[in-house]
DNA sequence: AACTATTAATAACA
DNA sequence: TTGTTATTAATAGTT
């Protein structure tokens, strides 16, 4: 009978380059963590919840006991020690991960709406009704004076047009390819941005 | 030479009773799984986020690759349900919900590196190096030409502006009081502030 | 997805 | 909590 195998082999912890090989060992060990975690919780009556973002962000998988939302939930009131980061790095992380085409839309009609309310100030409940508050600016928009909007309105118009630089250069930087160097490899890893619906 | 000990013995699956035990269980069953996580972070390039809540939940311990705040903000924003909230809308929200205080603080330094940044260029790459693009912006600068950096300043500077006047406007709001109409009720539930820390 | 030779995690003890 | 050891459990490389 034939040797089936070399057997497991010990690894180094870096980086699997090999996409196929990175992807089965992703699916292998996220299902090991998450049976680890279903019998921490199992065992010492702990809650437990894991999220697991592939690395093109393409596919998210989760595991929650009780549930992911409930124990999310519980962290983000709770004053959870240090914040590893700062509410602004947050911001930015979020403005960065954006998907650049709906950010451009929404600041797009943001901007055309702050126009029109520059115009005519008793439209403003009636925008505020039909949106339900969805904006913070919208909130508080009464409060601002036409000062304030023609900032806001800059400002929006600077985010957008930032928006619009990045996009450009990293569809420029996805076609350049292979000439990864570390820098091009940190911003593939960073920027990945969401093209798709 | 005595026998040292049984050695590791099967287990089953169930609540561990013995709180001295269970608790045992817990803290190197924890550590187990966070370093399973780092090294599925490492090997797959995949972000990783754990949050653990003991069963009083007196103890809560977090693992988070690049930090558990980033990955549970993907998470919620990814539609698991129909999105209540746009990536656009969160990200208005977070900048509402931003400290006002760390918001200018940081806002202005990052001006500042900015303002240096345009000066000489050659500095991006110590400055990258030393801060580990916990930037979205510090990621992509290289790809900018002085006018996106003066665009981007500009932004950042409408952004403090706007701040700055969203919290006055706030405090003179929590001075008048009493006049609680719907409006009110409403802005003093969506734009809470800190000014702790 | 299945198979094993191995490495890695860990239950019981100290 | 930390360390040691005998075992079980997870998994890398292959089919």
């Amino acid at each position: 009978m034939p040797r089936k195998g070399e057997g497991r082999q010990r690894i180094e912890i870096v980086r699997i380059t090999k996409e196929s090989s990175s992807s089965v060992a992703l699916s292998k060990r996220r299902s090991g963590i998450f049976k680890k975690a279903s019998e921490l919780s199992t065992l010492c009556g702990a809650q437990i919840a894991i999220i697991v973002l592939s690395q093109t962000k393409k596919k998210v998988y989760s595991f929650g006991e009780p549930s992911v939302e409930a124990i999310v939930n519980r962290f983000v009131e709770q004053g959870h020690d240090p914040p590893p980061k700062s509410r602004t790095s947050q911001l930015m992380e979020l403005l960065h991960n954006a998907n650049i085409q709906e950010l451009y839309t929404q600041l797009t009609s943001m901007i055309g709406e702050l126009e029109s309310l520059k115009k005519d100030g008793e439209e403003v409940q009636k925008i505020r009704k039909e949106r339900q508050e969805n904006y913070w600016w919208d909130v508080g928009i009464e409060n601002m004076g036409l000062e304030e909007l023609q900032q806001l309105k800059m400002a929006m118009l600077g985010l957008k047009d930032i928006a619009q630089k990045q996009d450009e250069s990293l569809k420029a930087e996805a076609f350049e390819a292979q000439g990864v160097d570390m820098s091009i490899t940190r911003c593939e890893g960073a920027m990945d941005l969401d093209y798709d619906q």
